[in-house]
DNA sequence: TATTATTTTCAATATTTTTCGAAAATAAAA
DNA sequence: TTTTATTTTCGAAAAATATTGAAAATAATA
């Protein structure tokens, strides 16, 4: 029989695999599975203790959860220690992750796409007709990825829903 | 001034880091670059010789594309070799993975997430109740990116188009 | 101010993942 | 069959990434 903690570690660890599929270092998405059960904001020690990391490793992660804005800091009054809380709401996490992705790689891609376009222009061969073919068909997919992470990072966690919805 | 084979390695290498960012071997998205700008099927010895890796890597990563759905072997007549292609239209290769994706990953969370709040289900502590409640939030979530997946990885290209414009 | 608590950094270490290369297995041709 | 071409496997090596632990920096209290 097993007891809540129990059960949140597996959850922990289930979770936190399931990042490292999606290119983010475990130990983060364990820390985010953490903040997303637990009811009050957490410290970093709390975090090392539960986790059984190191001080280093906890900070490191914390902070770049915050940089991805999926975690926050919050004062605890009469705590001195940092705390941090997460959204528990898993649309909102969502937005904040499409609009960072957008930010980070797609936008990215797409510049560096545009550069290889350009550079390919001069270009006349067969070949480089059919490559360049083949590079703007992949650009239209990536802006319409980037409007539509654009447009999830912009959106309310209501509105996210019925976009979706609408999807099916 | 860049000839066509420069200005492809350049986008293969673009693919290749944009891979890793989504959890993807470096190698195998750039295989999967290298066949999408290719004009006709293309062998290992072709691969290995284009991007300098080892017969080992370029034999791996090809197998593991063509487990994706994403290559496919081919047979070219009077070529010993085997040939591997891929789709060259990207939003074939969004089906492809969303496809994969969700049976790789969606639904073994999704089962892992029911497995904890089997576990829980005994529990009634009032944290046990926000456990709950939270786990499924995170579960009404998945199950609707496993029927988000699953639409698309069931849909033809023209489909998958009409569908995501809808989105904006 | 000195003392204590806490955060931050970072070089060293450990771990995981990728890649290589060569041998073994398989398949095709002679 | 034997020879040759090709694929596949897999342990070892290398590279990339994550993690530690302790020292330095900063901030809070006495």
């Amino acid at each position: 029989m097993s007891n809540l903690e129990d059960i949140q570690n597996k959850f922990i660890n289930h979770w936190g695999t399931l990042g490292s599929s999606w290119g983010v270092n475990r130990t983060m998405t364990q820390i985010h599975a953490l903040l997303m059960v637990s009811t009050e904001p957490v410290t970093t020690d709390f975090v090392m203790e539960r986790l059984q990391i190191s001080r280093g490793n906890a900070h490191t992660n914390l902070k770049e959860l915050v940089s991805w804005g999926i975690a926050r800091q919050e004062i605890v009054p009469g705590e001195r220690k940092d705390c941090y809380v997460a959204d528990q709401d898993p649309w909102k996490l969502l937005c904040t992750v499409a609009r960072e992705r957008k930010r980070r790689e797609i936008e990215p891609a797409l510049d560096a796409l545009s550069e290889c376009l350009e550079e390919a222009s001069p270009l006349k061969s067969a070949d480089a007709k059919i490559f360049k073919k083949q590079l703007s068909e992949l650009q239209e997919f990536l802006e319409m990825a980037d409007r539509i992470f654009s447009r999830l990072g912009r959106s309310e966690k209501s509105r996210v829903l019925k976009l979706l919805t609408a999807l099916l």
